[in-house]
DNA sequence: CCGGGTCTGTTGAATTTTCAGCAGGGTTGA
DNA sequence: TCAACCCTGCTGAAAATTCAACAGACCCGG
């Protein structure tokens, strides 16, 4: 039994960022763009101020964030369309612990959050999203 | 203006693991449950199975994973339930990538997902959600 | 019974990441 | 004007990660 098949490799987790990379590059995305103090407050055990600007000079030597001046500060923001790593994202995260099920990647979110849905509607959510890939695709 | 208000700090991203080790990580959440030589074949620019190996070491001695005997080899797994880990890391993404409104990563999941769900649809999912949310909680 | 192969446990080194200090330039307010 | 302050650019060191090699145990086929 060949214990592997598909390729399969891990991918998607963007490129492989470093803890702290990943850290700051989700701040920047909840935030849409920030400065680096802002970054250092929300940085969980905030370093200084120099090494949170070292790992900006990476991320963006990786090309992954980029900077305009707001007078006289930068602020330091993506350089993909926020879109773009939403898809990129949740793809990855319907991948790993959906098995590739968008619908239930779905069900569990609504579960979660709050939205305490009745079975029913989840049954016809499910139903509808069942057809409409069916004919739409 | 006073940058920030809100403490915000990052975390969610489980504890802040490293590159390898999220990787491992994600392939035992796709896999639920791997071998040595299936983690190996996963990875991206493989290492060696000593490499491997080590990383498990770490996530052993972390807590976040555990393995059985199976034969002469071990399969490695999540520690805790792929439940949780899927709530932890649907808020982790919402909150990061969705301004906190599941709403909008419901849409965008049906949007991606090859489901081309039609407006109307997605109207009507959008005031379930909406009505369901202001009653049942 | 014995050799080859596979697996785990452990150790130490190479590489990467993470971090802080210092120098220079510009802005601000007294 | 000028001094205090804040910001960036840069450099090198500390710490963590990543990795490979080696030793011992086990299993299997000949």
């Amino acid at each position: 039994m060949a214990a592997t098949l598909m390729p399969n490799k891990t991918e998607a987790t963007p490129a492989g960022l470093s803890r702290r990379e990943t850290q700051v590059m989700d701040i920047l995305h909840r935030r849409t763009g920030a400065t680096v103090a802002e970054i250092m407050a929300d940085l969980p055990d905030p370093p200084t101020y120099s090494a949170v600007r070292s790992v900006l000079r990476i991320l963006g030597e990786k090309k992954l964030i980029k900077h305009r001046e707001d007078g006289p500060r930068y602020i330091y923001y993506p350089a993909n369309p926020t879109e773009t790593a939403r898809e990129d994202v949740l793809a990855h995260v319907v991948r790993t612990y959906f098995g590739d099920s968008p619908e239930q990647a779905v069900t569990a979110l609504l579960r979660m959050s709050d939205v305490d849905i009745s079975d029913a509607e989840l049954e016809r959510l499910r139903n509808t999203i069942r057809r409409a890939r069916q004919s739409g695709r």
